[in-house]
DNA sequence: AATGAATGAGGCTTCATTCAT
DNA sequence: AATGAATGAAGCCTCATTCAT
């Protein structure tokens, strides 16, 4: 049984997921967690302080999958490019996620702690960028005379922009999208046709 | 001299665009104008009568270039994309953009409304839709097996993500930036070389 | 008939006399008031805007007739110091008297705000020091080697004390107290029974 | 070292002294303590139950010195008062003085305690009331006609009321004020400089 | 066209206190 | 002896909105 503190993280996700930041009340939570309100600044110094904790705590644990990928010794960049796609969009799209609250609600965190949440950006995007700078080492060609950051930047912002319009109950599946995503971006490297047979070495 | 009228859809922009929707006030959005909220239900039925006038009058004037864009007859698909980033990147970037607010805030419209909403909204993809469908015929290798909605919202996304990250004061100037994003997406159809006449073919 | 306004600044005192600052909700004065809560906000800042108000407003208004007498060119300093010593024990006996809160409860102003509140004190503490330099004057041996600021003070602190034990319904009438809290400090000076005698000289 | 319950008093009065007693949280004392707010309630029944103890344990002791002054049988009166203005000015002086906050704060008592404080002040009070029956004694005008109740109280309230007023870090000592304050009142009475030579008679 | 007065509802947060451990 | 969890009540203040002028 999960603890109050939990219960409280998730209703704020879900909630905030929904309505956003100034959207959601303090009751709203509270409501959703049949607790009273006053249990929320018990556990939180403030409403502020749920964002922050789900920055993290929350957000870190999402991002633990990605990272294996990125450092996963076995596959080329196009690959991780691949694999990490049809990751982020499953769990930027899986419902109440704490990416979506996490990328669109973080402008409300106040100044002081917007290190915080830029800290963790930070570290995410990294990823990206390493998986680029893979594709970019065994493909000359891609992502030439680009500025890289801006690359990681671009790419995590229309994987991102899903979250907006995604319909789960569309007609397109979840995969069919990660594939169109990845092709979009990927023409302007080699495709990984090429680098399938496996990396013979190991 | 702008009316009141119009200043207070300008004070709108601005503070949506920073606090969001439920986070700017209508004392908020009086006091920058400089004038009492009451003068503000004078002019508008409500709050969200704020947004919807928004999306009526204010965003298709900023869409109209764009749509000049999209139906220059003198310019290949490409030319268009290219024309087209460069533009939005600019609204977008632009301090106290509507399109960013008309983007994010939309959520937040009631039911009711929501329609007006999304007419506006296909109004927009639809230009770039329009160009989307443009390119692949000069192109049929363009997009190729790729729904041209999730391409037009990809695309679309990818750029609104850079009022997030985009330092005006950095150094790479938005000329730079429009420049590459094009690059990162148009590895999948053939480059403008043939406008560019640049490129002396290596 | 008062306003809104006024009517909320005679609660405030009434409240504020009688439970201190923070032990006066604005809910108390609102339904003293007989108006809302939020009437209260639309009319001042804050609640700590109410004692402000008090202070630049009703303050003034109360010490207007003590500097009548300080100025008042037909009497001797003693004369002056008596006459004002029933009058201020007069306002401070008053029930909800703005003295008393001023006296009081003005070291919960904030610091931004303190220098309001010094310089009304410092106004009303100068009329006391114009009197008894007028008393120096007129007697050599009064207050002899003492500080002038020091003795205004501490005859302020004196009568101001007596809001807190004075028995109003007690044996001893407010006259009474006035000639014998004259009595204990007049001792240092020359008794105005000398200089009753009107003063011939000129 | 002293035992959470010492400091968790010690605490009530340095706060208290500031904020008063509405002013002061029950978790400002925890905080400053570096306990729980629990443990406070495991010591004391209510925050009022922190007033009380304030009144029983610990004003008590801080009169005790100004009994032993009152019971000193090798002063004169005046030199008692003298003794007593200094003593108590530098208790009333000191930084979190339990006395300030007796003073000022014991009105906040609910009526089934308020015995308990009055019962104290009267005890401290009557010090001074037996110190100016001394004086009388010894000079048959001091104090003429004058209710001795009210005598003391109005001299303890000059002398409370420094605490307000006193500036610590000013030119003017506490020595020197209290000088000054004495002479203030001592001007009704045969001046300590007669009775300086220690009194041989007896 | 513009605004001052007024408000009910609700916002976030703190309060003193109880209880189980 | 000490505390973490929990809470109902209350605190100050802001909200969007209406109305009379």
């Amino acid at each position: 049984m999960p603890s109050n503190y939990d219960k409280i993280l998730k209703a704020t996700i879900d909630l905030m997921n929904e309505k956003g930041y100034h959207g959601t009340s303090v009751k709203m939570i509270a409501d959703k967690v049949n607790i009273s309100k006053s249990t929320i600044f018990h556990h939180f110094k403030s409403k502020e302080g749920l964002l922050l904790a789900l920055f993290e705590e929350v957000v870190p644990a999402a991002t633990n999958e990605a990272m294996l990928i990125a450092n996963d010794k076995n596959l080329t960049g196009a690959e991780k490019l691949k694999k990490w796609i049809r990751h982020h969009l499953n769990e930027v799209a899986t419902e109440g996620d704490v990416l979506n609250v996490y990328l669109r609600e973080s402008r409300f965190i106040s100044d002081s702690n917007k290190a915080i949440y830029k800290e963790s950006m930070r570290v995410y995007a990294n990823l990206i960028v390493k998986i680029i700078k893979q594709i970019q080492k065994e493909d000359k060609q891609a992502f030439k005379d680009l500025d890289i950051k801006i690359v990681a930047h671009s790419i995590l912002g229309m994987y991102n922009s899903a979250v907006i319009w995604f319909d789960k109950d569309g007609k397109i599946s979840l995969d069919d999208l990660a594939d169109m995503m990845y092709k979009i971006i990927s023409g302007s490297f080699q495709k990984p046709k090429a680098t399938r047979k496996k990396k013979t070495t190991k």
